[in-house]
DNA sequence: TATTTTAGCTAAATCGTTTTAGTAACCAAA
DNA sequence: TTTGGTTACTAAAACGATTTAGCTAAAATA
């Protein structure tokens, strides 16, 4: 029941924990510990299956090789995937990732940065609520180990690893416009979130270069909700009577907004693309088996997770170095809901 | 940078970090501390931020308020929904949970167990990869807390909470007998697991009962893997030649394979239900907004998570409680994958 | 022979808690 | 005056590792 301890084998072997401790950690040479006797104490280690208490490591070294996640929902799949890959990067060096899913709610995610505190993580790895700056902040002063992803705070100096919104969401917009739309909705979500607000401005101006009108009642800003009334009312709203529709196309913020909204298309009979186009961000299975399988603005998630442990595990090895924002390549996926 | 720590609100008030540690465990009363004291401390701690040391906590009282979660793929939705689910309710207890993805690897998962042993976590709940009973059996014999979820080991007494396979399987054939359906294809994975296990005899039993033939050319059981490949060469197997197609029905054993199933099958140009008709194990979002929305099996996910994390509880507060096997009811959702 | 170096090891402090076993001061009862 | 019981607190050990400082005996050097 009770795990054996470096003591347990010191006692074994009538030796102290001091050399014990030494030839475990590999520092047997460096204290000159006769080669016989390592041998003996790995062999013992081995054979009482001993575990380092990584509790008393941490504490008495100050590192507990653990980073703190924290995501909008981890059922969500854009954070699964961001999830799995920032897990199996910090693994190959040896880190335990601890999630947490705020909701998008600043009020947990400060409870929770302050559970990650007192489990001693070495540094967080952040998506951060609206109106979580302050918490952020007090990270960033404290020169505590952080990197954000998928949003970030512009009057924060942090480090951050995501994509350029502005320029997808123009790209997104321009490739409506090309194929002749010229009522583009826009459904996005979090007016305050920067990278919500960066999407809505690309798409803005992507308008307003090809010369159309941006008409505020194409755009729907939502609240972050795990119901989809706001949505639905937002769609009717903009596809409800028949002979007058208010758009043509649209463009989806998210992939979770994106997958209701066509599941609201495809119930009212609607087809797309030919009553509809339809652009999103992100790329969940659903959308390449849908009626008409979407063209997306596909975020690097493999990247951004892999990026992001890398330079949080830098900050944590050097605390001097300075904050990088790291922007990194989107996809943009043409399919068949935009029609040609 | 240093965190105030018990001493440090001990030296400011001039008391015993004992006094001080007895009224922030809110034992003032307990061990009749003065009640100005008391609050004094309080205030104190409340000031100078305080945030006790979990590792130290831990290792003093050797409960860390943690709890280990092996699942085989966070990016997968089914296991999204169940590691959001337990989390959730663990957070409500205030027990923090370290996430692992094995990816159905048993070498994987018994190196995260030991990872998770090092961290001192209080209790497990393991959704155990083919060929890892040893694993299970080792905590199983040491009685450390432990769930599985998802699937089980038959010859291991331990902690399970999940569905009934069988049953499931046995009513989604049916359901496709019933529609007249006479070729029935079933594809499945990870051969030696006993929920896959349990589907496909589910799935043969429904036909022997029906009076139809069990035809092992249309069981596919594949192998698990993050490629397609071998899905795809199945698929064309069942499907592939025109006018001599092997099945006009088939059930999907996980929603993975599904997804990509129906991708192939929108992508050949097949129609749902009229060519092939379509029943899945599991929910995703993918499912209710493609070509012909998916008919499944729903899995109980948030029930699921909620009771093994009580289960798990309760062992960790009563070790000397037996095991329990815990069966949820699955839902059986309709849609258009199967005509009428 | 006396001194220094080296090899090979250990004692003890430390990290921040919890918890056991006290203690000191005071008052009441015998 | 002694005993016993409260009240209000504290010292110190313990958890299991790491790490600094130092010790002893033998070998090498002066």
């Amino acid at each position: 029941m009770k795990r054996t301890s470096l003591n347990d084998i010191a006692a074994k072997l009538g030796v102290s924990k001091t050399l014990v401790s030494f030839v475990l950690n590999g520092k047997g040479k460096e204290f000159r510990i006769n080669d016989e006797i390592c041998k003996k104490v790995q062999e013992t280690a081995k054979e009482m299956n001993y575990q380092p208490n990584r509790l008393a490591q941490g504490l008495r070294t100050g590192k507990t090789n653990t980073i703190g996640l924290i995501i909008a929902d981890i059922a969500n799949p854009f954070f699964g995937f961001l999830g799995r890959e920032i897990e199996q990067e910090a693994a190959k060096s040896g880190y335990r990732v601890i999630f947490c899913s705020s909701d998008e709610n600043p009020e947990k995610s400060k409870q929770q940065i302050a559970m990650l505190q007192q489990s001693q993580v070495d540094g967080y790895i952040i998506s951060p609520p609206m109106y979580s700056g302050d918490q952020v902040l007090a990270l960033v002063k404290n020169n505590i180990p952080l990197v954000l992803i998928d949003r970030f705070f512009p009057e924060i100096d942090s480090n951050y690893v995501g994509i350029n919104n502005f320029e997808a969401a123009y790209k997104a917009t321009s490739h409506l416009i090309r194929l002749g739309r010229k009522r583009i909705a826009c459904i996005s979500v979090n007016k305050d979130m920067i990278n919500m607000q960066e999407r809505t401005e690309g798409y803005k101006q992507a308008l307003i270069d090809a010369g159309l009108p941006v008409d505020e009642n194409l755009i729907k800003i939502l609240t972050f909700s795990h119901d989809n009334k706001e949505l639905v009312k937002a769609m009717k709203d903009l596809f409800g009577k028949k002979e007058n529709r208010k758009a043509d196309a649209i463009l989806f913020s998210t992939s979770k907004l994106g997958i209701i909204g066509i599941e609201f298309i495809s119930s009212s009979g609607l087809k797309i693309p030919e009553d509809i186009a339809v652009v999103s961000f992100d790329d969940p299975d659903a959308y390449k088996i849908c009626v008409s399988p979407v063209t997306v603005v596909n975020q690097p998630l493999k990247e951004i997770g892999k990026t992001a442990v890398q330079v949080l595990l830098n900050k944590i090895k050097h605390p001097e170095a300075k904050s990088q924002q790291i922007i990194l390549k989107t996809e943009f996926i043409i399919r068949k809901s935009c029609g040609s």
